[in-house]
RNA sequence: GCGCCCAUGGCUCAGCUGGAUAGAGCGUCGGACUACGAAUCCGGAUGUCGCAGGUUCGAAUCCUGCUGGGCGCGCCA
């Protein structure tokens, strides 16, 4: 309906413009907003009082000469009124708001689908923990965001790829198998104190316990260093099966995981930092290889070559990226963790260096979870190896609550998550009220099949009988879905879902406590069956997106 | 010290790239099941949008300063 009016006001004023009544330039950006007030109708737009500063004009006589060149061709409009410094505001008669459930009934499970992508790739890059231990509920956030705004664009027309990129280089992965070492050490006898840096968490013993018994003591004998190789190998293959049980479990399954190794092995990393370098954006202060970052407004210029000849998790960042674009994607998603935000500029800065515009990376920063339980704070350490795994949650509060909780804010805000409160199947829990009100549906049409009752297609009902102001808005409610869909796929902000499922099972549990979907009148319950198996519908493709059940009964 | 983010009812948060009288949920108080599921609904109360200026027809939203909180400032990832 929005992008209709839109479409109606910016011909009005391009016919103004074209017959010289409006001396413009370039045409603006016309911008209608659904009106808060009733009194306002339903849509406003303030494009008249946009254009009357520029042209310096009265805004409201700008806002009259537009609205007499509305060329309402489908008849949707009541009518348009002229208010307060120069809006105009939209009346849409009631029978437009009806006729636009016929998208609803007819495309079904893909009704609120926009086509913003055509087909364009779009790689999302998400989790990507280290596989030193398992994914804990902190990983859980990104990972329920990464997967909502993966499914937002997939259902957006975008050829959506989800990437795990395995950070399996580095010194923490030889921390973890000396970490395994020890306990292996520990197993056998030996008495080991753990340095700073080793974890500690039980997995740790446990994948010792597994060579031990499969190899026993056959490590003593072997030199330190291979020994330590051997261990992260074994030990990061274990975890990283774990983890992506984990994640299955939570409902998240990657295309592809990237390994950090991999970039290593055919020299991906040197080459590009020849190229850099050929560029004029490296340079060399002694033993170290530095990228002139700064020159791409960073603060500070950064190191890709260490002293020690290593390159830096940065240098092997850029050339992770440089592979996702040569790979044909259009546009790369980053979720990071907010403590990573300072990277930011750094990373713009590579990407700028390989020659891409900065519109082709958004990284979506997501804030850390605060864990409680009955209100009060969760210790944890990841260090000693207590912390409360993915794996808990999910098996203490079920995928769906976990997934849910943890989509109901910005992801850039700082979100509670109670334990307690998300097991709990009571109001103070809005998963359930979502889940509740597509169940009672379902009652409903399985009520109405026993009466007798098929569910009508959209031209057996006859809609002119939903009149109530109820139902009204019960309908403006259910077609503003693909208006949602669009917005937070635009913005990639996928909490805009979980507001707006909240406000249309509000609308639908309102309803359905003053008005009977089935009665005696059998047109209207015709009519009533088929707006509740649209809200039904919605409720069904929103759950989908967010990867929360639909369940039929509860 | 420098940089980024945040500050909205008692609590947790929305507020859609500046729009009309700032909205939800929880909590609180009072009501509603002999009709499709009470995990529901209906009604009441609660705000100097951190403070002070500025930009303009118009600011919770943009700019500056201040206060208070989070994070970052490694040749860690």
């Amino acid at each position: 309906m929005k992008k209709r009016l839109t479409a109606l006001l910016e011909n009005a004023v391009k016919d103004c413009a074209a017959k010289g009544l409006l001396p413009l330039g370039e045409l603006p950006f016309v911008e209608v907003d659904a009106a808060k007030n009733l009194l306002h109708g339903d849509y406003a737009s303030n494009v008249a009082m946009v254009l009357a500063s520029r042209i310096r004009e009265n805004p409201r006589k700008v806002a009259e000469i537009i609205s007499r060149h509305v060329c309402d061709h489908d008849n949707i409009l009541e009518k348009i009124e002229i208010a307060g410094p120069g809006f105009l505001n939209f009346f849409i008669r009631e029978e437009a708001w009806a006729a636009m459930l016929e998208d609803v009934d007819k495309l079904r499970d893909s009704y609120g689908a926009p086509n913003l992508g055509d087909g364009r790739g779009v790689l999302v890059e998400f989790v990507s923990a280290n596989p030193t231990g398992p994914l804990h509920i902190g990983h859980a956030r990104g990972a329920a965001v990464g997967d909502v705004i993966a499914n937002l664009l997939a259902v957006s027309g975008f050829s959506v790829c989800r990437e795990y990129y395995i950070n399996d280089a580095g010194s923490q992965m030889n921390n973890l198998g000396k970490s395994v070492k020890l306990r292996y050490l520990e197993l056998l006898g030996e008495k080991v104190e753990f340095p700073e840096g080793c974890y500690q968490g039980d997995y740790i013993g446990q994948i010792a316990a597994e060579i031990l018994k499969r190899d026993g003591d056959a490590y003593l004998a072997m030199d330190e260093e291979g020994v330590i190789r051997l261990f992260t190998d074994y030990a990061a293959d274990v975890i990283m099966k774990e983890i992506k049980k984990d994640l299955h479990a939570f409902g998240v399954v990657f295309d592809i995981y990237v390994s950090e190794r991999e970039l290593y092995k055919d020299n991906r990393v040197a080459r590009l930092l020849a190229e850099l370098e050929e560029k004029g954006f490296i340079y060399r202060q002694g033993e170290t290889l530095w990228f002139k970052t700064t020159a791409f407004g960073d603060e500070k210029d950064r190191v890709v070559i260490r002293k020690n000849g290593e390159p830096t998790y940065f240098a092997a960042d850029i050339a992770y990226h440089q592979n996702k674009y040569s790979r044909g994607f259009d546009t790369v998603i980053d979720i990071w963790g907010a403590d990573h935000h300072g990277y930011i500029p750094r990373m713009y800065a590579g990407i700028a260096a390989l020659g891409r515009e900065k519109d082709s990376l958004r990284i979506v920063l997501v804030q850390l979870v605060n864990l409680m339980r009955d209100g009060k704070p969760v210790a944890m350490s990841t260090r000693a190896g207590q912390f409360v795994t993915i794996k808990e949650v999910v098996d203490e509060v079920g995928r769906d609550a976990a997934r849910y909780n943890f989509l109901m804010r910005r992801s850039d805000s700082h979100l509670d998550f109670d334990l307690e409160l998300a097991k709990k199947q009571s109001n103070e829990n809005p998963v359930y009220y979502v889940q509740y009100a597509h169940a009672r549906i379902c009652s409903i049409l399985k009520r109405a099949g026993e009466q007798g009752y098929k569910i009508p297609a959209y031209e057996e009902a006859d809609l002119h009988l939903l009149k109530l102001p109820e139902e009204v808005e019960l309908i403006k409610t259910v077609t503003r879905f693909p208006e949602v869909v669009e917005g937070a796929a635009a913005a990639i902000e996928p909490h805009r879902l979980t507001f707006y499922l909240n406000e249309l099972a509000a609308t639908f549990h309102s309803y359905y406590n003053k008005n009977r979907v089935l009665s005696e009148d059998e047109g209207l319950s015709k009519a009533r069956l088929f707006l509740v198996e649209s809200v039904r519908t919605v409720l069904r493709n929103t759950l989908k997106l967010l990867g929360v059940s639909a369940p039929e009964e509860m």
